[in-house]
DNA sequence: GAGCTAATTCATCAGTGATGAGGAAGATCA
DNA sequence: TGATCTTCCTCATCACTGATGAATTAGCTC
């Protein structure tokens, strides 16, 4: 549409780059993967779109550089892995305090709902899961079937999570953040010390 | 491409409806929603792209109609409401019935992947997991907090579908399903009846 | 047979992600 | 200084996508 009409290098400093990352972080937040065109991205950041496929090659790039997780949810379980008294509760409680600060939560949210629907994600994310969350916690627990039994209790977890956060449902997604703990840790403590 | 020198309405009676729904369905559960493409679904039809439309108005109209969910989930929670003795073993034992064959399973499967993605279609399950799911055990369960405990135990059967079937987390992808109900079934039976 | 409706293809639109060509500025090295 | 190389950037274009209006033909009703 419109036309530059300067093509080649501008003159000074460059901070394209800086801007298309904050554009696309922005309207990835806002309106999701499929919503955001690599164009709308360009537009917002005052470029031609071939330059956001220059820096961050495809898509799913600047969707990773964008939405560079700033709380990784592993340093969570391993923080709060010392001793498992309370263990459920103490968890949950950070996986909340994480999950309900927009600007932790937002990108975490992004991420898992592609990662649902995209094959290539859905390999890392739940590689990931079970590398980072599943393994460690195992490890700490005695007696059999550790191994399934952190799995379930990770699974129990991520439930929460997609309910409260993915999928929104009521009244899980509006309660308050205590509350849920509150009627939650028993029972999900017991899955990990029966 | 193919030009077939033949416009109008053909002789004889019609069935391109049925190859249309019945292409779309093969493609949807194979492929999911984004790596399918009306016009791939019409040339599986041996149909112009436009008469998907015609018939379905939009993609996700035909995603709506080929994937008519064999097995209403609400419809196990209704069964099993009966009583509240070992309702979670039941309920468990159930849904992984339901999502362990691959008949009934894909379909929800790639619904739940779908919705996760789409806002339109995450308003509409996540307010019929509350309607039709949450709503009915809240009615059962005695005591305070009824709602949220009967909406706590939702979230936690869906994270386990959830790590089980939409992401795959190991074990819990893999694990045989009677000895996970055996796993979990006590403690979310405590979320229902404490 | 006239007219209406249903079924089908075609042409086309605006939009998508991606890529190669080319141009202009800065950096390097003689 | 100047020649060459690399980096940054726009433009044109490709093969697709979902969607829609026009044209065409078959069957139904009167």
């Amino acid at each position: 549409m419109k036309k530059n009409l300067s093509r080649g290098r501008p003159a000074g400093k460059t901070d394209a780059k800086d801007r298309i990352h904050e554009a696309a972080r922005e309207q990835f937040l806002e309106r999701g993967y499929h919503d955001v065109s690599m164009r709308s991205i360009a537009a917002a950041a005052g470029v031609d779109a071939a330059l956001v496929s220059y820096y961050f090659g495809s898509k799913q790039g600047v969707f990773a550089a964008a939405l560079q997780l700033p709380t990784n949810p592993a340093t969570i379980v391993a923080e709060e892995l010392g001793d498992l008294d309370n263990f459920a509760q103490r968890v949950l409680t950070r996986v909340f305090a994480v999950w309900d600060n927009p600007r932790s939560g937002q990108p975490l949210a992004a991420a898992a709902s592609l990662a649902v629907s995209d094959l290539s994600f859905r390999r890392v994310l739940s590689e990931a899961v079970t590398r980072e969350l599943i393994s460690p916690i195992a490890a700490r627990l005695e007696g059999p079937d550790a191994e399934p039994r952190a799995a379930a209790f990770a699974a129990a977890v991520s439930g929460i999570i997609f309910s409260r956060y993915l999928l929104a449902v009521e009244p899980t997604a509006s309660i308050d953040a205590a509350q849920l703990v509150g009627q939650l840790a028993p029972a999900l403590q017991r899955l990990i010390t029966p």
